[in-house]
DNA sequence: ATGCATCTTTTACATTTGCATTGCAATCCG
DNA sequence: CGGATTGCAATGCAAATGTAAAAGATGCAT
């Protein structure tokens, strides 16, 4: 007899988590109760979690930081700012972001009537969908507002696109295509195909976006593996880039460092991005405290969700620079 | 100077909780990084997690009992059974049930178009209301199906209708009124004054209503607390009443105990509930095991929210009258 | 001021949890 | 056939958690 597999299946870790969350039984009377070992019921449970399946949701969560997120929104020029509070010590920028866009988009979800949704991609929003709460909009399309990645996981365009539709109960359209065209490939030959010309269409009549952002660092994924072979960090730096935005690297000012680059991403321009009505960025980590406040001044950004970590940070710098121009 | 009130608000408890569930900070942490004890930190997770100020959701909870759900909806013949795990050692009956039907309202009031709900009350409620999910319902009018009791706090019909309303971003409608009539008023005359006359017109239109039921022991909070002096437990059960749905008392096979006691509730006449769309019965407990049935047998239920130790012994009873019946 | 009642903090301890280590048995492979 | 490998159960332990009791403040009445 083979040996017997013992059932990790979903339906275990529900039962499980059941318990241990609903009844608050001990892992060691579960195990018990369930005839297998107490490990396996303490690694199903932090599985659980992991996966998304236990989700746990706090009311308001932003209501502790009131005063700093107005101050931040008057110092940036934005419309909003939702902060979410960070563990200083073992700092973690995706998961109080992740958390604090699930939460406000739980509240926004409720009142907007969106149509039409952008998304970018990135751990950030991997963690949003799973602390998303399920929601049913079969009237809401999740675009993808740029291409993939050849490597890169479950926080890939394609994985990000269809998870925020999975979770909402919507639909979506990803855009099969990578995210740099190669050397030599005609932008507007690709374009015309006729699934790729279908989904560009989509950009026009998008209701609000999520976007993401990186610095120019071994950190960033798209640094680290997505750039095109011929396009060095080193030379992005040289001209002035501090980040990038759906793939489009800005200086300073929010200006775009090299029109070739931009022409050359497959995805949705940032001037079209400026112009939906509603756009959300994500982000958090001192070292995405300059590309935040590019993206701002580029306005590409109505609503900053991010943690009081970088808040403060934007906030100190933003004060610098107001002191510095009053003299 | 009197002594500076210790922030117990809601805020303390939200950054608490952020903390601890998103950042998986540890108690000691947070207590040394917001300068409190920790006895302080910990007694405000376990408040938090009262309060409903967390939530903890597993996706698709019932996953584990299909078979058994299927087995009893036959055996009941009802619509659908939905299941919660309970923990049989230290046997609370309304937390998995409480969690249960928060749970299946969260996944139907995503399909359904209810206008009007109708709710019964009971601790049982009070724990789904903590276990659910914010809404936004603006169409939705919560509706009280009986009126309250003078004793009794949150879980009192009041409670109830507005905890529902509150969180499903709903209108209400309470019933101001006892339960039960003094001896000697003429009912009729107290249901012609305008508001009641109004509300239980509302009885008419419920799309669907949420019951609950007791037996006939000191256990039940209307036996204990809500019965008029007159009519004691040993009548009703002299009557051959086994237990009462919205205050009125039914036997094995669900017929109406004492038509003067009914005449005498106020609330919406059992006649008139078996008549609405969609009847959804929470309840759990070996001692509510064959007020369910006649509940059942009645025609109130459409859909029976429970436990699994519940459900197994409906399912036992149901078979040996199956059987016996069968000779 | 003194004693009393009340509330809070401190302290201590038992339980629970998370994780690393060990050891066993089934499988794989030459 | 025998040794290496793998996956899981068993054990043990340190950290984290929940709870109760002692010690210390604080307000109030005398």
């Amino acid at each position: 007899m083979p040996r017997e597999l013992v059932e990790d299946s979903e339906v275990f870790l529900t039962e499980v988590c059941w318990h241990y969350f609903v009844n608050e039984m001990t892992q060691a009377d579960i195990a018990s109760k369930m005839g297998v070992t107490r490990l396996r019921v303490n690694q199903s449970i932090q599985r659980a979690k992991a996966m998304g399946l236990v989700k746990i949701h706090i009311e308001s969560p932003f209501l502790a930081n009131i005063e700093l997120q107005d101050s931040l929104r008057d110092a940036l020029g934005i419309g909003r700012v939702v902060i979410g509070a960070a563990d200083p010590r073992s700092y973690d920028y995706h998961r109080p972001v992740g958390a604090a866009l699930a939460a406000f988009l739980s509240e926004r979800l409720r009142v907007a009537d969106w149509r039409s949704l952008g998304v970018s991609w990135g751990l950030t929003l991997e963690t949003a969908i799973r602390r998303l709460q399920r929601h049913s909009l079969p009237g809401l399309e999740v675009v993808s507002l740029l291409g993939g990645t050849a490597k890169g996981s479950t926080f890939n365009s394609f994985g990000i696109v269809s998870g925020f539709a999975d979770v909402l109960g919507a639909h979506y359209s990803i855009l099969t295509a990578p995210i740099y065209l190669s050397e030599g490939i005609d932008r507007d030959l690709l374009l015309s195909q006729a699934d790729l010309n279908e989904h560009f269409r989509k950009f026009d009549t998008l209701d609000a976006v999520i976007l993401t952002c990186s610095d120019v660092s071994p950190r960033s994924f798209l640094v680290a593996n997505g750039l095109p072979k011929e396009l060095s960090p080193q030379a992005l730096i040289g001209a002035g880039a501090i980040g990038d935005v759906l793939g489009q690297f800005l200086d300073r000012d929010g200006h775009s460092v090299s029109k070739t680059i931009d022409e050359r991403t497959v995805g949705i321009p940032l001037d079209q991005v400026a112009k939906v009505e509603e756009k959300i960025l994500a982000a958090a980590g001192p070292h995405k405290v300059h590309i935040i406040r590019a993206a701002c001044l580029r306005g590409l950004v109505d609503t900053l969700v991010t943690d009081d970590v970088t808040a403060r940070l934007l906030l100190d710098t933003a004060t610098q620079i107001t002191e510095a121009a009053a003299e």
